[in-house]
DNA sequence: GAAGCCTGCCGGAACGTTCCGGCAACGGAT
DNA sequence: ATCCGTTGCCGGAACGTTCCGGCAGGCTTC
């Protein structure tokens, strides 16, 4: 039917000045009268011209196209997903295209040749794939630091997890937990690093020992059931438990319940605070599970549908994922553009969304 | 440091041969001795030669890339990040990047020039961003049939829904239920629109009322709660509960706890099967919650850590759906490829997963 | 032993864009 | 009138690849 692909000289030809002038007139760039400019603009419209990517890019030296990886353990996990979208939104605002790599990240050393740039997102130090991603020579920007070796000092956007798990700690102490748990993530990302350091200096900072276990990175319900389960049989005392990994909280939530621990409140067996110091508070005997026992608080380090859908809702920390992979993007589309040091650290910013499961109004 | 890159000229040189011996040797193309052809892949691999995309794609006048959308609504179901890596796997086989598009899909009408083909994902008729998608003219491959006006025929790969959801129903049929309900999404996908129909003409075919509810496509727990609860309220005689949107099982269990029913099996008030012929059934007077009621089955049309990490584990179809998103990069290839035909159909296999939310074996 | 074929290699021309240097034309200052 | 600076446009040379036509030289074949 019509003619195949309409080039820059098919437009120049149509508006009667030169191919130069065409790519100079639709860029910005270059000197052109306003009226030429208009013109042309028309003109290409008009014959549906659309400028050929490939040809671009070889001749800027650019691909047009920015990397996204995420962690190879956690793809099942919508966090990830609502973080890729916001990237992909931010980058598509710059024009470059996200093309998604895969976890195993087989295209080792050639990635460079077809990306501009790489987002990683929380790289774990034993992700084999990242190293090779870190000096792909082209600029990276890493979600969260990654700890491991050869690490050169790339631009990243950081949470401040400290604060975040302070904050929930807090938080449960103030609402009468004496004794709180942290069931943090294993692994070696800097979020499960931070948050095992934070639970211990906390700790020490306050004068309360703060019980630590740890579950993997991805943990299931039922991991987080068992693991909690065998906390609070071993610690009854505990009266607070915050849990990490994402989509644990609804196991803490399972196993709290069949313990005869009522969520949300601190009431029951042992009193409610000041009374209780820490290390007391008589263990309900074992197998006495249909009595209700003391209470529990129950809150998580990132929010999801499983803490907000869940009975009761679980006081979570926001991390606002699509934010997050916005930001990410756009430091990127920055350092890309000139408009950022390839050193860059930029902050993210998270919220604490107290619920039922603190007994803080939904 | 080392020159910058490494082209292909570069290697020819250091091979003393020419460029075109060259490029001939490295992809396996045209005629050269096989003495040469070692010999030029042997310098090329120490020069660290990597050829550059752009133009390679400018003179193949091919991208090496393809576009994945999915469902704007849906982007916090895990099921698609699954899928979505499961393509990324396999596009990368036949060496193709991976764009993920944005939801919105706002970069419309020059995707085209960007990639050579396109995955689209569950599209659902009112998503503006399809129809621009579907002509772009490039091969399509759509995750379940596109159902919506200007429907080209273009290349699927479906889903037997229907027998999927038949599987189901004869499943809590054999279970004992008499009464079953379907949870059915709303919505104008092809999965949506063949499960409402299912559930209609099944309970035709077999003589039973299925009552029928929708619910949003990606509907939370707690709308899947209320949904049930007034489900369970207004006809007390269901004694089963089909419901499809993902992530809408732990909602349901919830809503049966609460109104008393005890999930998994068919005891409790209303006897076992045969003496409660349907319509019959007295139920249970408002009020009396605490009172255990008759049982009820639950199952899911989608299985994920939500039905897998319930309690109990709920008996949900496995749509598999890192496979199937492989098996549409898979067919994309090939069309690609001229191995398959632009308007070829493949079907995709679920499983039936049975778990103790209906009787069966963990 | 001449004619033809096949093998192995090469040169050059695209592909569609950007960008640099240059060249007219024009206007204001000298 | 001459000169210089500025404006508006153009030609051409890349960018690195693929692919087509061609050309030697060795082989088979009558």
């Amino acid at each position: 039917m019509t003619s195949r692909t309409v080039t820059l000289l098919d437009v120049a030809r149509a508006a009667g000045v030169s191919k130069s002038t065409v790519s100079d007139a639709l860029q910005g760039s270059g000197r052109v009268a306003e009226a030429t400019r208009d013109r042309v603009r028309a003109v290409a419209e008009e014959l549906g011209y659309r400028p050929n990517s490939a040809a671009r890019r070889l001749r800027r030296a650019s691909t047009g196209a920015v990397g996204l990886h995420l962690p190879a353990t956690a793809t099942r996990l919508d966090y990830y997903m609502n973080l890729a979208f916001g990237a992909v939104e931010r980058a598509q605002e710059d024009g470059l295209d996200m093309v998604l790599l895969a976890p195993s990240g087989a295209a080792g050393g050639r990635i460079a040749s077809r990306v501009d740039g790489l987002l990683v997102i929380d790289p774990e130090a034993g992700d084999s794939a990242v190293p090779g991603l870190l000096d792909a020579g082209v600029p990276v920007v890493t979600g969260e630091r990654y700890l491991g070796p050869s690490a050169g000092p790339s631009a990243a956007v950081v949470c401040d997890n400290a604060a975040s798990l302070t904050a929930l700690l807090d938080h449960v102490t103030e609402r009468g937990a004496r004794r709180p748990a942290v069931l943090a993530p294993s692994g070696s990302s800097a979020w499960a690093t931070a948050l095992r350091a934070t639970a211990r200096s906390w700790g020490l900072a306050h004068g309360v020992e703060v019980a630590l276990r740890t579950m993997p990175f991805a943990a299931t319900p039922a991991e987080a059931e068992e693991t909690t389960r065998a906390l609070l049989t071993a610690d009854p005392a505990v009266d607070a438990v915050i849990c990490a990994p994402d989509g644990s909280a609804p196991g803490v939530l399972r196993a709290a319940t069949a313990l005869g621990r009522e969520v949300g409140t601190m009431g029951g067996g042992g009193g409610t605070g000041g009374s209780n110091g820490r290390g007391g508070g008589t263990p309900p005997e074992p197998g006495t599970i249909a009595r209700p026992g003391p209470g529990l608080l129950v809150a998580a380090c990132v929010d999801g549908p499983a803490t907000r859908g869940a009975e009761p809702p679980v006081t979570a920390v926001d991390l606002r994922p699509a934010a997050y992979g916005r930001a990410c993007a756009e430091l990127l589309c920055d350092i890309l553009a000139d408009r950022a040091a390839p050193d860059t650290v930029r902050r993210h910013a998270w919220s604490l969304e107290t619920r039922a499961s603190t007994g803080s109004p939904g």
